[in-house]
DNA sequence: TTCCAGGCAATAC
DNA sequence: GTATTGCATGGA
């Protein structure tokens, strides 16, 4: 077994499945998990079931950008209580309403041109390429990989600032290291298989928030002794 | 008060 | 091509 594979394994058998991306038709919680408690579904791959959940979960990378889910997920619960969570209706609303029930998630006045680019050309992905959404302005690798394997249920892997400070402070990658490489290195090291990448990434992002936010306690990760 | 969060685009060098 | 900067809210 390879050393990434250890790893994740390791965090499946600490944290358990985390059952990404939530979902505000979800009831159920998970109160182990740190961060918001709502819309997960541990072990259940079958989600988005409908166009409406894929679209909310699209929604959802876009607002969650450099934001803590609470805040980006205030922003989705605005958007769905104001019937906004479908594209026709974003694309008729005022820009200056959609500011206002996104703004919880911050940095609201490009994401409520990144939510209208978007839903300018949602109808039309059926399985977009990576290539596609990165050309809609907004969109960029991570907001990318994150659409194709949450909501259209591509086997890609997400990588994120915590993936680049875990791999670097186990010393398997430069801090520097790009995206597709890191990306490369995860894809090479473990079967390409849907389950296996959403649970990776949200286990990281689960690791990551317990032992990766102050910057002098990197040293004790548990992972340095695996 | 300061720092950070499930990044991206535009600009500067 | 690489490095820096602006964008913004809410919680720790």
């Amino acid at each position: 077994m390879n050393r990434i594979e250890k790893i994740y394994k390791y965090l499946l058998r600490t944290y358990g499945p985390q059952g990404w991306w939530p979902l505000t038709s979800i009831k159920g919680s998970n109160p182990t998990k740190t961060g918001s408690l709502n819309g997960y579904h541990p072990g259940d791959y079958s989600y988005p079931k409908t166009k409406k959940q894929r679209f909310e979960i699209c929604c959802g990378t876009i607002l969650t950008q450099n934001t803590s889910w609470s805040n980006a997920e205030r922003a989705v619960l605005k958007l769905k209580k104001n019937k906004l969570l479908d594209p026709a209706t974003i694309l008729m609303c005022d820009e200056n309403k959609l500011k206002e029930m996104i703004r919880p998630a911050g940095y609201y006045n490009q994401k409520a041109r990144y939510l209208k680019e978007f839903s300018k050309v949602f109808g039309k992905m059926k399985k977009p390429s990576r290539e596609d959404l990165l050309k809609i302005k907004g969109i960029g690798k991570e907001t990318a990989d994150s659409m194709l394997l949450y909501a259209f249920k591509m086997p890609t892997f997400v990588v994120d600032a915590y993936t680049k400070r875990i791999l670097s402070n186990l010393d398997m990658i430069q801090e520097t290291e790009r995206y597709d490489a890191v990306k490369t290195l995860i894809e090479s090291n473990l079967p390409a298989e849907l389950e296996t990448y959403q649970e990776f990434h949200a286990l990281i992002v689960e690791h990551a928030k317990r032992h990766y936010v102050k910057k002098g306690e990197y040293h004790l990760c548990p992972l340095l002794n695996i």
